[in-house]
DNA sequence: TTCCGAATAGTCAATATTGACTAATCAATT
DNA sequence: AATTGATTAGTCAATATTGACTATTCGGAA
């Protein structure tokens, strides 16, 4: 449904065609969500069927021809809903690296610490990445700041799980 | 592919069926997976025929029958790939609140900050239940820490957010 | 003992999501 | 002028995911 609200929330601010919808989202708000191509033309045909948006065929140059989306008053009606819904929802968040370290036991110590630094190399990338966006440059200041702390938490935790598994892995080399 | 990699692991340790894995993972792991019933029968049955697994028919009293399923070595194989895949990768998380934010200013401040204070509530009844488990009741101790940390990150960050668009409501209300 | 709600075990049709593809155009290079 | 590779715009068949359903059994209350 976020992704719904996503889509309306562009198109209420300039009327857009799939490509350039989904071409912003991937450049701009790939930390919050991932939404692919197929997916975004999927949502735009399904909420042009519940007589959210009016597409209109346009054609640029010799350009494939394109259908540019508008809201209509039901989508003005329907982002609001789904924009009061996300802010007062709190979403559970999902760690799919969790799993592989509730099966930490099943390696050795020193491989279980190689693989989580391979990790941790890629993490630390990201929060540099973060970091390094200049302020404005099309996504919101505030998402930027929630992933960068999350981030920072990630990589404090990460650090900590290492340093737990180390003395294990002397022990076992004595 | 992690859901594939948690019940492998689950039934390197036990034989199990479909729906004890799922009641297991849906009591246990809930805040690291989300793995809905059929999902669970769908995957165990691809795993079948991908050769990693071996079904077999069991009646326990008058109890529908069910399907045991034993890892094979190809199995087994399977496990230990995705195990490493998985601590050695760093997945990008997705936060799905961060959609309304981005959005924040086509409401009015008041309500914004009435709207996030009601996520606030949700947000810390999860940290106080993430806080009150009792160590040792079937989830890795790692992965509760792991969600409290992420939890407490989220709050601080949330109540900054709250401060942040409070001046803009007095402003509007003097 | 009979009635009820919860638990057990799973299926299935409907939805949602994706990877891989098409087919044209532009811009730059040779 | 021809070639090449990126960009534009979108489709489609294959996969994955889910909500809603079935049908039986168990345990306890009335």
């Amino acid at each position: 449904m976020e992704r719904e609200l996503l889509l309306l929330g562009l198109l209420r601010q300039t009327d857009m065609h799939g490509y350039q919808l989904h071409e912003f989202i991937h450049r701009n708000m790939a930390s919050c969500v991932d939404l692919k191509k197929a997916t975004a033309y999927y949502l735009l045909d399904k909420m042009t069927e519940s007589g959210w948006l009016i597409p209109t065929e346009e054609q640029e140059g010799g350009r494939p021809p394109r259908r540019v989306y508008q809201l209509t008053e039901a989508g003005e009606s329907a982002y609001q809903a789904m924009l009061r819904e996300n802010l007062s929802t709190h979403y559970e968040a999902r760690f799919t690296g969790d799993i592989g370290l509730a099966f930490l036991d099943s390696l050795p110590a020193e491989e279980a610490v190689n693989l989580l630094s391979h990790r941790r190399t890629a993490l630390q990338a990201e929060l540099d990445a973060a970091q390094t966006v200049p302020p404005h440059v099309g996504t919101s200041q505030l998402v930027i700041e929630h992933l960068v702390r999350h981030l920072r938490t990630e990589l404090d935790w990460l650090d900590e799980v290492i340093r737990r598994i180390e003395p294990r892995s002397e022990q076992e080399n004595t």
